[in-house]
DNA sequence: ATATATTTTTAGACTAATCTAAAATTTTGT
DNA sequence: ACAAAATTTTAGATTAGTCTAAAAATATAT
């Protein structure tokens, strides 16, 4: 019987945004979260219009005319041909989509059961729902997370992003103890491999050897399963020494 | 670090549904749902373009414009300057999202505390997220609900809706003893008005007496507390006798 | 060091959804 | 029953976000 449903019209395209109440589409939130992500991966280098073409899943000419807009909009740094980093501004709003994005995702797996291998695409929803009130008391409601099902940490209200030093496994030395706290691509295809293996964010992990015949990595498993991954699983494992 | 991002972009235009999978943007989820609780409303007559331009804060050139197209998909039946109903592709398209719709408003109120006058908003966003399996869980996480947190009935995952049979309070004859089941208007400023007299969904009322001096209701609450309501109240207020 | 290859931007076009203004149709009132 | 009023549709324009093709700028390789 509820009826009232006329902002969709408006909200379609674009809405009054939760941070610093600025107008903000999906389609602009998405491109100010794929820049946070690639400047973070990059250690805060510059993106490329075409790497943002590749994550935007659009062509360059169409990136092109967003990352003027976005500049015109003083939420990206941008430098014709040069490439772009977030303003302070720009980057609020990342943190805020990624904030949602990585909360819904504690969500689906804490309450609703999901594995952590089904939920990207729904949570690549539920990361512009616009409601502060709603980003609130969801934290609250999982505990006040600070890492997501993946082992990517969740920025607080504030947008401060939890400090992590994570490694790869690929780079710890042979017998040294660690804890697998995180991986690098969130791929179905990835997680669903390391289920098989039982390889699960919180697991004691050590290199005993790698291989000469493949560079494999032969890994002992919670003290226990000797298995072997290969390098390309090695290198997107993120691991903490214990204790540290 | 999550990045594969790319769907939003075809997603934001159109996406394909998980209803019969055609493709269909949120406006045109929107204009289904509102024709449906239009029709609904009005028994079953056809939906007017100025009403449906009301409803969904747009003009009346541009409902027309998208009666056009949606009757092109066949999601309705459309006779030019008569009116529109929907089809059956229609009507479960706007089931589905009605059924999410009041699945979400009982998880903000259930789970995260929030007040039957705050979700509407909320819920409005939500209805859009296009995923059966989220909606699935969801629905058992809430343990399957029939009813929101205002009475209305929810469709079940076949797009059935629960037949109510509920009466206005302003239709009951004095001295009957009936239930508080549901609210025919939903805006905060009506619900809070019944927060503050404890009108809350399963409470007792009954009709005492009508006021000759302004038609106000003298109403029973719980069979204990005296109170007056007034006509535009008691004529928004669901009710049932009781075990009926 | 400069020709070639790559990347990026610009120009011009398209679609979805909206708008205003004007034309067409239906309804209403006497 | 028919003139006036109200409603609905059509015509033409606008904006956001995308595209292709061509031009401009930068990077690379011998």
């Amino acid at each position: 019987m509820a009826i009232s449903c006329g902002l969709l019209a408006i909200f379609l395209y674009y809405r009054l945004s939760t941070v610093d109440n600025q107008l903000i589409s999906f389609t602009e939130e998405n491109y100010l979260k794929i820049i946070y992500l690639l400047t973070e991966r990059h250690n805060g280098n510059e993106v490329s219009t075409n790497q943002l073409a590749e994550h935007t899943q659009t062509k360059a000419a169409s990136v092109s005319d967003m990352l003027r807009k976005l500049a015109e909009k003083n939420y990206i740094n941008y430098r014709k041909y040069q490439g772009v980093t977030l303003t302070e501004a720009g980057e609020q709003i990342a943190l805020s989509v990624i904030r949602k994005h990585r909360l819904w995702e504690v969500f689906l797996v804490e309450k609703l059961g999901f594995g952590w291998d089904e939920i990207h695409d729904i949570a690549e929803q539920l990361e512009h729902i616009d409601s502060k009130e709603l980003t609130k008391r969801l934290d609250d409601f999982l505990e006040n997370p600070k890492f997501d099902p993946h082992g990517d940490p969740i920025p607080d209200a504030k947008g401060k992003m939890p400090s992590v030093s994570y490694q790869k496994l690929s780079e710890i030395p042979l017998n040294q103890s660690v804890v697998m706290m995180g991986v690098s691509v969130h791929s179905p295809a990835f997680l669903q491999h390391l289920d098989k293996q039982q390889i699960t964010l919180g697991c004691d992990l050590k290199v005993l050897e790698i291989s000469d015949f493949d560079k494999s990595y032969g890994l002992l498993l919670n003290n226990d399963i000797r298995l072997f991954v290969s390098n390309e699983v090695a290198r997107n494992l993120l691991v903490q020494v214990q204790n540290s």
